[in-house]
DNA sequence: CTGAAAGCGCTTACAG
DNA sequence: CTGAAAGCGCTTACAG
């Protein structure tokens, strides 16, 4: 297994060579045709292993034109949810042969424009896209090029053949606004993300069912938008707080502006869940952590960029996709953060 | 700028013959050869402006041996810490064309056996490694093949002539339990991660260095270890709480421990800093965020990031590495969670 | 200053 | 079942 490698890398030419064959057919059983002699395979196979032999990536990817690479676009890396997503899609990759080569843009022109270059010069077989517009430069540059690529949470809409995976945010929505109301809550907030992100317009299309469900008129007081950063959510729940009729129970865009909650709620002397029941969204590693540790809604993240790369991989392999839309479920995951109204008071 | 492409790349045969020169001339005017007449020059510059001309990135890697791309290989991306070296490679890799691969490992065999393959198909130019061991297989695999690499965070000792980033986590840990001192504390614990990592030791010994040179001898009670993640020092505040004379004051390994710290001290109802003071170590995104806002050693990973990939690029481009070991400075960032001792008993 | 020629390490028809 | 030949798109001596 471990024999000694040389310094230089190897080529076939010198394990056809060793093997008293000729390049084609090393290059035939690599690749696995049928049309090698047993006898033939097993012996080339046996010198590759010991000579630790592997094909080089440049010359094969200009022979079959394909680069074995996709790339993962994201605005930012700095987000738990970029990670985990990055994380999914990793794993799906972990039994290929395929890499994933990182395009954050961070918002800059200039990155913007190395990126369409690479798409440009061969090195990239697909791409999974993270809250992708659909004027997206990115998305543009892919479809003019013919490659294939797949939108994880796109924001806004998509073509009608363009795949997409995201999670049921209308249903989380419900679900965590339905638990707040089977706890007698009657004055439930909504502390969302950015207003304009289909996710929280969902969110909170979810949010307003349940409410008239419940025959609960809809105040728009009670509704408020953040960036998805603690900071916002601090100023809005503070904001709140001081309303003449201040909720009893928020539902939160993500669990990151938990942090801000619960640190308005903190400052002002507020129990959770005593005086204030909170759920977030997304279940974070930490969410567990907090204290009192939050209830939330749980968003496949990881799954999300699993299932986004295994349809890609199969774009890429021009193998049929079924499903253009694939959507995840959000199921409720219960813990401290919530209770009756007043319980404590 | 943006003239209509076709969906067949182009090459640079087509673009000698657009231009009226041979394909050698293209090749020069691409790679800033000086042994092209101007006018040609801006007349090739032109017809690849003109014609959205990129070069193909395997044929140029076949020709040169050079992939123009690096790995960043971690454990896990499962954590900040990682995420904002991987940030700071990007950043250091704006200005350049060379891109990063992802290679987490999980501690998977079958990964780590993938990655070497990698190293010997040709498509890494070198490594940045973050917490590697001297004995990792990789650090073994990129010796062997003369690929150059730079790690951040070593693990254990590295050769010699091994390049390395890191923070000064010593005089990181001196700072933080003289600021306790200062404030009067003298019962401190350090609620450390895992006892293995020469971070850890290395901040256990500014540790007891300021205790030292403050004349108060160390009790091996107050020395705690856990695994970076909140649970563990949820379970070691616990414990910490429950000795016959607590400290009043915490040194954590991370940010990330911090929560379960408030987590356990919010359970006793203890105060922080009334009851308790904490300092924290990272300087995360949300530690400002917390309730109260952590006070914490900045560790610059950013910079680390960037720093380590900087030298990195040096190393492929066969430029002099002046500096073999790169530590960076670990600023103390003063906020809420640290008070005198018993200020509000 | 310009271009014809060789070759990087593979894969793919194709002839035997 | 095996292998000689062509060629993927570049770069690099080298001759003119």
């Amino acid at each position: 297994m471990s024999e000694p490698l040389p310094h230089q890398p190897l080529t076939m030419a010198q394990i056809a060579a060793a093997a008293g064959v000729s390049i084609p057919t090393v290059s035939k059983v690599i690749n696995q045709r049928a049309d090698v002699a047993p006898a033939t395979r097993e012996r080339v196979e046996r010198v590759m292993t010991e000579y630790g032999y592997v094909v080089n990536r440049a010359a094969r990817s200009l022979r079959t034109g394909q680069s074995g690479q996709i790339d993962f676009v994201v605005q930012s890396l700095h987000s738990d949810y970029a990670c985990e997503i990055l994380r999914g899609v990793e794993d799906a990759l972990a039994s290929t042969e395929v890499r994933v080569v990182l395009a954050s843009t961070h918002d800059y022109q200039q990155r913007e424009r190395q990126w369409v270059q690479r798409l440009a010069d061969g090195s990239t077989d697909g791409a999974i896209l993270v809250l992708a517009d659909k004027q997206s430069i990115h998305l543009q540059e892919l479809r003019r090029r013919n490659i294939p690529f797949v939108v994880v949470d796109a924001l806004g809409e998509l073509g009608p053949d363009d795949l997409s995976v995201s999670a049921t945010n209308l249903s989380g929505g419900k679900t965590a606004t339905r638990y707040l109301l089977s706890l007698g809550h009657r004055r439930i907030a909504a502390l969302m993300g950015p207003a304009d992100h289909p996710c929280t317009q969902d969110r909170l299309t979810g949010y307003r069912l349940a409410l008239q469900d419940a025959g609960i008129p809809i105040d728009p007081a009670l509704i408020r938008y953040g960036d998805f950063h603690p900071a916002s959510a601090y100023r809005e729940m503070t904001s709140l707080l001081a309303l003449p009729e201040p909720p009893t129970a928020v539902f939160v865009g993500n669990d990151q502006q938990c942090l801000g909650v619960y640190k308005a709620l903190h400052e002002h002397g507020m129990p959770v869940p005593g005086a204030m029941s909170v759920v977030g969204f997304d279940d974070m590693p930490y969410s567990s952590q907090l204290a009192p540790a939050l209830t939330t809604i749980r968003q496949p993240l990881l799954e999300m960029g699993r299932v986004a790369t295994k349809m890609l991989l199969r774009l890429i392999a021009g193998e049929p996709v079924d499903t253009v839309r694939v959507e995840l479920a959000t199921p409720l995951i219960k813990r401290e953060s919530c209770g009756s109204p007043r319980e404590n008071c």
